[in-house]
DNA sequence: GTCTATAAATCGATAGAC
DNA sequence: GTCTATCGATTTATAGAC
């Protein structure tokens, strides 16, 4: 290893190297792994192609570091939920956290996508470890409510997985969204399906009256 | 063009055809169309590499036929809602019916999902034009429904990329959604998520007595 | 129709000057 | 640290024998 990535970095460098992040996340999260190119990088962060590879070692390596930095922030809003507060309103805010970081960060949730798709090939340890423990402890709390009766009863990983699946579908396949919407402005797209979205999990989750 | 596709073609020449298409949807769903190569096709299919070419002209075209091919068998379910049927009725055979489309053809499902989390660069004008079309019609039913108070009042374009989004997701994402539930088997994980799906509409759509 | 051999292009990574 | 030039590997597609 004699590339940058392995000293301690100057503020010049940090600053480098995060300009070829965003260069890359840009590329990837649209072209993928593969489709990607270093060059097209390269032109994109205003630097040579063997000025990338020098501060990163790879294209492999930048992919990899995009992945593992971007991993926290992507699960916050999940490890935020609170067994503490209400049921209801926890979820809902699970909700719209997750839809707000759709509309915010749409080249974080393909990258994602595109990475699970592919079969997480360098995700997958972290998947059935600690995003399985993570989940699972969620899922308790979850269950918790509905035994309480504070929340419908329902399956709480499919419940995750549906929050999951109904948030990022706006920033992954957001091409075929604007396609069938007729290309609506961004905040018109999102409030509506805020509201949506809301009113949906409202009735779906709403301990039915006994 | 001088591959076979342009002309009239034998039973030996479209059976041969098909090995191809089957060989190439394995490979063009795990890797994407740039990852997967005309070798591992090859090999796959038990032919040469230039035979394939032979078949088809070139890798991308073996990529583009198998996108238009599939569209029709894999907008079938939503074609088929009837105005004339039950609305939750009809609403809930649309979602078992994806639900089972990504059970059985988890990879067709991944190469629209690839296909349009790149940009839909061989679609796009098929979303906006055909796709489009078909929903917004569909969506006119839903509406009707609505209106009526035989079904929740919904945004009925929004309801149905939930549909597309939940249903999906459980071929797609099929990697995170197994490590996160201990690879449970095929048959148990569909069956708890059709009976999930179903109760979540059931709660989501049913008109409120008023 | 089917193959082997190879051309042609692309791309990731390295060498070496400054 | 940063560049130009280029290597070497991969990969799509073609040439040409059978």
């Amino acid at each position: 290893m004699t590339d940058v990535q392995t000293r301690k970095l100057t503020r010049i460098q940090r600053e480098k190297r995060e300009v070829i992040l965003q260069a890359a996340l840009n590329a990837f999260s649209v072209h993928g792994l593969r489709g990607a190119t270093l060059e097209k990088i390269a032109v994109e962060a205003g630097m040579s192609k063997p000025h990338v590879v020098y501060y990163f070692g790879s294209k492999d390596a930048i992919y990899t570091e995009l992945l593992e930095s971007l991993l926290e922030i992507w699960l916050s809003p999940l490890r935020d939920i609170s067994p503490q507060g209400d049921p209801l309103a926890e979820i809902l805010t699970y909700v719209r956290r997750k839809l707000r970081m759709s509309q915010e960060m749409p080249r974080e949730s393909k990258l994602f996508a595109t990475e699970i798709l592919h079969g997480a090939p360098r995700t997958g340890a972290s998947l059935s470890g600690d995003l399985k423990e993570l989940v699972d402890e969620k899922a308790d709390v979850i269950s918790r409510w509905s035994a309480e009766g504070r929340l419908a009863r329902i399956d709480p990983h499919h419940l995750i997985f549906s929050i999951w699946a109904m948030t990022q579908h706006y920033a992954d396949f957001d091409v075929q969204v604007r396609a069938v919407l007729g290309a609506p402005d961004d905040a018109a797209l999102f409030s509506d399906a805020d509201a949506f979205l809301t009113d949906f999990f409202v009735r779906a989750l709403r301990p039915t009256a006994t």
